[in-house]
DNA sequence: TTCATAATTGAAATGATTACTACTATATCA
DNA sequence: TGATATAGTAGTAATCATTTCAATTATGAA
C-alpha cells in the first residue's frame, strides 16, 4: 500500500516522503473533504512530530500537481478533496457535512470570452438525513 | 437618494441608520464584490468613526434580509454583492477581478433528495482583458 | 423629558494561514 | 565511505479575517 501511494506520487512528479505518503493516503481513504486541521488532528496520532506547516506545504503541492483539489465554503476555510474528477458539493447547513454531487453543467452555457480553468459549484441547504429528522 | 435607500431598507424589515444607509448605498453603487475591508477603507473616509464591527453586523443583517448576497472565493474572505438575482461569478487568477456571469444551470440536473436553498458557482481562470495582454 | 431598547464602537480574543529560521533526511559525487 | 549540497520538515512568530464582548451613543415610545 505504501509502495502504491509512493508510486502514485512519483507519477504525479512528487518526491515521496513519510509525511506526503500519509497525507495522500488520508485523502484517498477519507471522503470527508477535510481541512488542514482535520488532517492534523488525525495524523498527529500516528506521526506525533507532524507539523501543520508540512500539511499546508504538502496539500499545496498535491493541488499544484493535480493529485487533490481544494475548495472553500462559507466557513472561510479551505477544504481538500481526493476526488479530482469534476463534481459539485453540497454543504448541509444543519449538520455541516459536505457531500459530493454531480455537476449540473451544460457546455454551451458557460460565459463567453473567459478562459475558464476550473469551476467551484457549492449548494447550500439541508441534506436528506437532516430533512428526515426535522 | 437617502430617503430612497431608507425606504428600501424599511421594506426589507431593516431599521435604517446612517451607517446602514451608507453601507447599502455602497453595495448598490459598487459592483466590485467588495470585502468588509474594501468597504471599510472607502466609507471611513466619509464616516471616520465607522467601525468594522458595524460593517460585519450590517452585512450579516442585509444578507439575512435578502438585501445583499455573500460568497467566498479562494482568498478565504467573504465577498458581498448587491445583485441578489441568481448568477455566477468569474474570478480572474491574473488581475483578481470578480465578474458577474450568467448561471449555467439546467433545472432537472440538480442533486435529488437535497433541500437546496442556494448555490454558489465560481469560475476561475483568465478574464478577457488579461487574456488579450498575455 | 425620561427611560428602555437598539445600534455602534473599539479593544481583545480566536482561528486559519503564511513567513521564517533552524533542524533533519536524502542524494550526489569525489 | 564521507563530505556536502539540497530538499523536506518542524516549530514558532507574524498576519489577516472574523467574532466576542463590554461600554457608549442614538433612537423612539410613553
Amino acid at each position: 500500500m505504501i509502495t502504491t501511494i509512493s508510486k502514485f506520487l512519483k507519477e504525479k512528479g512528487i518526491t515521496p516522503s513519510v509525511q506526503r505518503i500519509e497525507i495522500m493516503r488520508f485523502m484517498l481513504t477519507h471522503k470527508t473533504h477535510p481541512t488542514v486541521d482535520d488532517i492534523y488532528r488525525e495524523l498527529s496520532k500516528s506521526i506525533p512530530t507532524l507539523s501543520k506547516t508540512t500539511i499546508y506545504n504538502t496539500l499545496t503541492l498535491l493541488c499544484d500537481k493535480g493529485a487533490v483539489i481544494s475548495f472553500t465554503t462559507d466557513d472561510n476555510t479551505t477544504h481538500y478533496d481526493g476526488v479530482v474528477e469534476e463534481h459539485a458539493h453540497f454543504k448541509c447547513k444543519n449538520c455541516g457535512q459536505i457531500f459530493d454531487v454531480p455537476i449540473p453543467m451544460i457546455n454551451n452555457s458557460e460565459p463567453q470570452g473567459f478562459d475558464i480553468q476550473n469551476v467551484e459549484v457549492t449548494y447550500y441547504g439541508i441534506c436528506p438525513k437532516c430533512t428526515e429528522y426535522q
